[in-house]
RNA sequence: GGGUGGUUAGCUCAGUGGUAGAGCGUCUCGUUUACACCGAGAAUGUCGGGGGUUCGAAACCCUCACCGCCCA
C-alpha cells in the first residue's frame, strides 16, 4: 500500500464533509436499482413540509434512517431510501397569503387559479430548503426518486384512490359538526385541533319563570341564541317533574322542550344543560337522538347571524359579553365563575379558538380500514418497535371517528367530485371528464389524505411499476411517536385499502422527541431551540449524528445539550488522532492477517474485543437500539483501542519488531470504521479511504465478527495487565511522583504475564533493572518493586493501603454472610455460589497481603 | 375524567433477580515522542416513601406521593 496517503494534522469536519457528499452523489451510490437481484430494503422518508426548515427532530429522524440505510447497503441489500416533501395545505397557503397581504391584497383578489399559480411559483423559488439541509447531514437518500405530494403522479393516485374509496362506500358527504377555524376559514380534522386549558367563564342562567324555571350553566353564553332544548339526566329526581314541559329561551323567547338524555352529567353545574345542536358536538348528538332542529347562529367568520336580535353581526366573543349583560339586565344571571379553567380547542396552524360548526363536508368512513390496520399489528404482520408503544396505536385505531377530509382551501388536491345542474353527484376519475356544464366541488382534500398514500404512490401506483414490485412493502418506517396518530395510522389505512390488504411497512420504529438539556420541550417562546445547522457548522455533522444516535433509546425522548455535541466532536478528534498515530506507526491492511496463534496476547485481545463489539453492535442496530450500539462503539474505540491497545503496543512499535501488530492494528481500524460508518459517515470515510486506499465505505462490506478471534484467555490476561498498571498509577499518584520521572524498578511475575513486563513498564514509566527496592505494590498476583532511594511518603501509602483494606474487608464480609446463609446455600444456583466462594478467597488473600504491606511500612 | 410513561450520582439518562453504571460536570496531579477537543487518579447514590414475594429486589407484586405525555 502507498505510504504517501496521510490524514491532515487536525480534524476539520467542515473541510471533508461537503466534498465527500458530492463524491457519493456523483458515484450514484444512493440510487436504487429495481432490477437488482439483491434483496430489497426500503424506507420512505416521512416527507417534511415544503415550508419547513431542518429542525433537530428531523436531524434525529434522518440520522436513524440513514444508519439503517447505510448498514443495510453494506450488508448487501438493494437499498432504497425515498425522499420527498409534503405540500402542507394550510401551512403553505398561509405563507403565500401572508406574502400577498403584504401588497395589500387577499387571495380573493387574485382568484383561485392565479393564487395556486403563485403558490407553485413560491414552491419553485423558496420551497424545499430542507432538502439542501438534508445533504449537510449526509442522508443517503435516492435523489433520483424525489417526490412531492402534489406532483403529477401522486395527484393521479389521489384521484384514483378517492374514486375507488367512494365506490367502495368508504367516502361520503354529510352534514355534521366539524371543527372550524374562523381565521383559516376551513374545516379541520380532529387531529388539527389542539386542546389547552383556558381561562373562560361559567355562567348560570335561569330559563323560564317561577315553578317552571330551570337553571343551566354554560361557558358559551352566546350560543343560547341557538338553543333548541334543555336537557337533564333521566335519573335526576330534581328535574323529573319537568321532563316533557317547555321553557322559553330568554332574550329571544323561543319555546323549547325540556328533555331527558343519558349523556347529561347530573354533577356538572346544576345538572341541567342547554342544548345547541348546531354549535356543539355533544349537543348535536343529543339533537339527533331527540330530533331537535339545528339552528345555526354563527357564520363562517364566527359572527352572530339569523337571530333577528340586536346581537346579529357581533363577533362571538363580543356577543358572549353582550348576551351576559342583557341577561343580567333581566335578572337571569344566577351565578358567575370567572376565571373558569376548561379545555378549549385551538387551530393547530394559527391558534385561533376553533368553532364547532354544522356544515356539509366529505368524510372517510374509517371503521373497516381502521380495523384492517389494527388487525395487521395484532396479527404480527406489522411490528411496532418498541412494543411498549403498541397500546397507544390500538387506543387510536380502535376508537377512531370518521375523518373529515374536505378543506375550504385552494392549495391542495381538489376534490374530484362534480355536481350536475339538478344536484347530481359524480366522482370523476383520472382519465375521465365531467359532463359539460357541471361544476367541480370547490374544496380540496386534507393534506394527510395524500401523504397517507406516501408508501405506495411514491413508487408509481396505480401503475404496476417495477419499484412497487421491488420495494413495497417498505422494510421499516422510522418516525416520532408524536405522529403515530396523524400519519402512521393514515398510511396503514390507505395502504391496506389500496394494496389489497398488504400493509405499507413490516416494522414501525418509533423514536422520541429531542428536548433541551433539562428535558424541557424545545420551543421558540422558551428560547431553547437547538438549530442543527448551527451545530453542524460548529462541530460537524458526524458529531451531531453521533450525539443524537447515542441518545436514542427506543421510544423515549432524549435531552440534548451543546456540551454533549462538543463531546462527540472530541470523540471524532480522538479517532482522527489515533488513526494518524496508527498510520505513523505503520498500521496497514496489506497482506493476510497473521494467524491468531502467532500473535501476542495484546493483539489477540484487541481482535477478540473487536469481534465481540462487531457482533453486539450489529445485533443492537438490527433491534434499533442505537443508544446502546453507540455506547459500545464509543468505549471500544476510546477505552480499548486508544487507552489500552495503543498504549500497551507503543513499546513494541518503538522497538521496531511489530509487523504482526501493524497488520492487526490496520485490521482493527478498517473494521471499526466500517462498523461506525452508518453513524459517522464522513470521518470514517475519510479515515478508511486514507488507510486502505479503498473506493468508499458506502459500498464496502459490513464487518463480520470472527468467532475464532474470541479469546477469553487473552482477555483475562490483558485484564490482569490493566489491574497492574492501574495499581502502579495509583501508587505513583498517591506518592506524588511526577509523570515525567522514570523510576527504577522490577516486576516480579511468573507465567505469561512475565512476557509483558516491558510493555507494562513502558506504560507506567518504569526503568526495569536490578534494584534495591524501597517500595512495592501488588496486583493480580504480581509484585512491582521500586527503588525510590528510601524516600517514600509513608502517610500517603498507609492511607492508600488502609482504604484498600476497608474495601476488601467489606467485600469479604458480604461474601461470608451469604455463604453462612443456609437458604442461600440451599437455593442459589451453583455458579453464583462458586462466584461468591471465589470472592471470599480473593478478599481473604487481599486482606492478608495488605496487612503485611502495612506492617512492613516504617512506623511514623 | 380515560389511557399511558416515569421517579437511579450535581445534570441528562442506561440498567427486566446475584457486590450500583455511562456521558457531561466536580476535585487532585500532569505538557511522557497521536491527541489539552488530551492523559492519570479520585469523590459522589438508604436506586421517590411504605409494605410484600424471594436465599437474594433498583428490577417482581401491592400501596401512597410527585412529575410528564396522549386523548376527552
Amino acid at each position: 500500500m502507498s505510504s504517501s496517503r496521510e490524514l491532515a494534522s487536525t480534524f476539520s469536519p467542515q473541510e471533508i464533509e461537503a466534498p465527500l457528499y458530492q463524491k457519493w452523489i456523483k458515484a450514484g451510490y444512493f440510487t436504487a436499482d429495481a432490477a437488482s437481484s439483491k434483496e430489497a430494503f426500503s424506507i420512505v422518508l416521512p416527507p417534511p413540509n415544503v415550508t419547513g426548515v431542518l429542525h433537530i427532530g428531523h436531524a434525529l429522524d434522518q440520522t436513524l434512517q440513514d444508519c439503517l440505510s447505510r448498514m443495510k447497503r453494506m450488508q448487501g441489500f438493494e437499498v432504497l431510501w425515498l425522499p420527498g416533501m409534503d405540500h402542507a395545505g394550510i401551512a403553505t397557503q398561509n405563507v403565500v397569503e401572508k406574502q400577498i397581504s403584504a401588497t395589500g391584497k387577499s387571495r380573493h383578489d387574485l382568484g383561485r387559479e392565479e393564487f395556486v399559480k403563485k403558490v407553485w411559483q413560491w414552491k419553485e423559488e423558496s420551497g424545499g430548503a430542507i432538502l439542501e439541509q438534508m445533504k449537510r447531514l449526509g442522508s443517503s437518500v435516492d435523489w433520483s426518486r424525489e417526490r412531492f405530494t402534489m406532483d403529477e403522479g401522486m395527484s393521479k393516485a389521489v384521484v384514483t384512490i378517492f374514486k375507488r374509496m367512494y365506490e367502495a362506500g368508504l367516502i361520503y358527504r354529510a352534514e355534521r359538526i366539524i371543527n372550524w377555524c374562523p381565521r383559516c376559514l376551513t374545516a379541520l380534522s380532529d387531529i388539527e385541533v389542539e386542546h389547552s386549558d383556558d381561562a373562560g367563564e361559567l355562567v348560570s342562567i335561569r330559563y323560564g319563570e317561577g315553578d317552571n324555571a330551570i337553571i343551566v350553566a354554560t361557558t358559551r353564553a352566546e350560543t343560547m341564541l341557538g338553543d333548541t332544548a334543555v336537557a337533564v339526566n333521566p335519573d335526576d329526581e330534581r328535574y323529573s317533574h319537568m321532563i316533557g314541559k317547555t321553557v322559553k329561551v330568554p332574550l329571544i323567547n323561543r319555546e323549547i322542550p325540556i328533555i331527558a338524555d343519558q349523556h347529561v352529567d347530573p354533577a356538572f353545574g346544576t345538572g341541567a344543560v342547554k342544548v345547541t345542536p348546531a354549535h356543539d358536538v355533544n349537543d348535536f348528538e343529543i339533537g339527533v337522538r331527540h330530533s331537535l332542529p339545528n339552528i345555526v347562529i354563527l357564520d363562517a367568520d364566527a359572527k352572530v347571524v339569523n337571530t333577528n336580535s340586536a346581537f346579529d353581526g357581533l363577533d362571538r366573543f363580543d356577543a358572549r359579553k353582550a348576551v351576559v349583560e342583557a341577561l343580567r339586565a333581566e335578572g337571569r344571571i344566577v351565578a358567575e365563575k370567572r376565571p373558569y379553567m376548561h379545555a378549549v380547542g385551538h387551530c393547530s396552524r394559527c391558534d385561533t379558538t376553533v368553532e364547532p360548526r354544522l356544515s356539509k363536508q366529505w368524510f372517510v368512513k374509517v371503521e373497516p380500514m381502521a380495523k384492517a390496520s389494527a388487525d395487521a399489528v395484532r396479527s404480527g404482520a406489522v411490528k411496532i418497535e418498541p412494543e411498549a408503544l403498541a397500546p397507544r396505536y390500538f387506543e387510536w385505531v380502535d376508537n377512531m371517528h370518521d375523518w373529515c377530509i374536505s378543506r375550504q382551501l385552494w392549495w391542495g388536491h381538489r376534490i374530484p367530485v362534480w355536481y350536475g345542474p339538478n344536484g347530481e353527484v359524480q366522482v370523476v376519475g383520472p382519465d375521465e371528464t365531467a359532463p359539460a356544464g357541471w361544476t367541480q366541488d370547490s374544496d380540496v382534500l386534507d393534506t394527510w389524505f395524500s401523504s397517507g398514500q406516501w408508501a405506495f404512490s411514491t413508487f408509481g401506483w396505480p401503475e404496476k411499476s417495477a419499484d412497487l414490485a421491488k420495494f413495497y412493502p417498505t422494510s421499516v418506517l422510522v418516525t416520532g411517536y408524536d405522529i403515530l396518530f396523524f400519519w402512521v395510522v393514515r398510511m396503514m389505512m390507505m395502504s391496506t385499502f389500496a394494496m389489497d390488504g398488504v400493509p405499507p411497512f413490516k416494522t414501525i420504529m418509533l423514536h422520541g422527541l429531542v428536548r433541551d438539556q433539562f428535558g424541557k420541550k424545545m420551543s421558540k417562546s422558551r428560547g431553547n431551540v437547538i438549530d442543527p445547522i448551527e451545530f453542524m457548522d460548529k462541530y460537524g455533522a458526524d458529531a451531531l449524528r453521533f450525539t443524537l444516535a447515542r441518545g436514542a433509546n427506543p421510544g423515549t425522548d432524549q435531552a440534548l445539550a451543546e456540551d454533549w455535541i462538543g463531546g462527540s466532536r472530541n470523540f471524532a478528534t480522538k479517532l482522527w488522532n489515533a488513526t494518524r498515530f496508527a498510520m505513523m506507526n505503520g498500521a496497514t491492511v496489506a497482506g493476510d492477517l497473521p494467524t491468531v496463534d502467532s500473535l501476542n496476547a495484546i493483539d489477540k485481545w484487541i481482535l477478540s474485543r473487536l469481534s465481540e463489539t462487531v457482533s453486539e453492535v450489529t445485533d443492537l442496530l438490527e433491534r434499533y437500539e442505537y443508544a446502546r450500539a453507540c455506547e459500545l462503539m464509543y468505549h471500544f474505540a476510546w477505552d480499548d483501542l486508544c487507552d489500552w491497545y495503543l498504549e500497551l503496543s507503543k513499546e513494541s512499535f518503538a522497538s521496531g519488531a511489530a509487523d504482526a501488530s501493524k497488520r492487526v492494528l490496520g485490521h482493527v481500524l478498517d473494521q471499526l470504521f466500517r462498523l461506525m460508518h452508518p453513524v459517522m459517515p464522513f470521518i470514517t470515510e475519510q479515515m478508511w479511504t486514507t488507510l486502505t486506499g479503498g473506493e468508499s465505505l458506502v459500498v464496502a462490506q459490513w464487518p463480520v465478527a470472527n468467532a475464532a478471534h474470541i479469546d477469553k484467555k487473552s482477555e483475562a490476561l490483558v485484564g490482569q495487565l490493566q489491574e497492574i498498571i492501574t495499581e502502579v498509577r495509583r501508587f505513583r499518584n498517591d506518592q506524588g511522583i511526577k509523570t515525567s520521572l522514570k523510576i527504577p524498578g522490577r516486576i516480579i511475575a511468573t507465567g505469561e504475564i512475565a512476557q509483558y513486563s516491558s510493555a507494562v513498564a513502558f506504560v507506567v514509566r518504569m526503568e526495569l533493572g536490578e534494584i534495591t527496592p524501597s517500595a512495592k505494590c501488588e496486583a493480580a498476583g504480581v509484585t512491582i518493586e521500586f527503588d525510590l532511594t528510601g524516600s517514600i511518603d509513608v502517610v500517603a501509602e498507609r492511607a492508600r493501603l488502609e482504604k484498600d483494606l476497608v474495601t476488601a474487608s467489606k467485600d469479604k464480609q458480604t461474601a461470608e454472610v451469604k455463604l453462612n446463609n443456609q437458604g442461600f446455600m440451599a437455593k442459589a444456583p451453583d455458579n453464583v455460589v462458586v462466584e461468591i466462594r471465589e470472592r471470599l478467597e480473593k478478599t481473604t488473600a487481599d486482606i492478608e497481603r495488605i496487612t503485611a504491606a502495612l506492617a512492613a511500612l516504617p512506623q511514623p
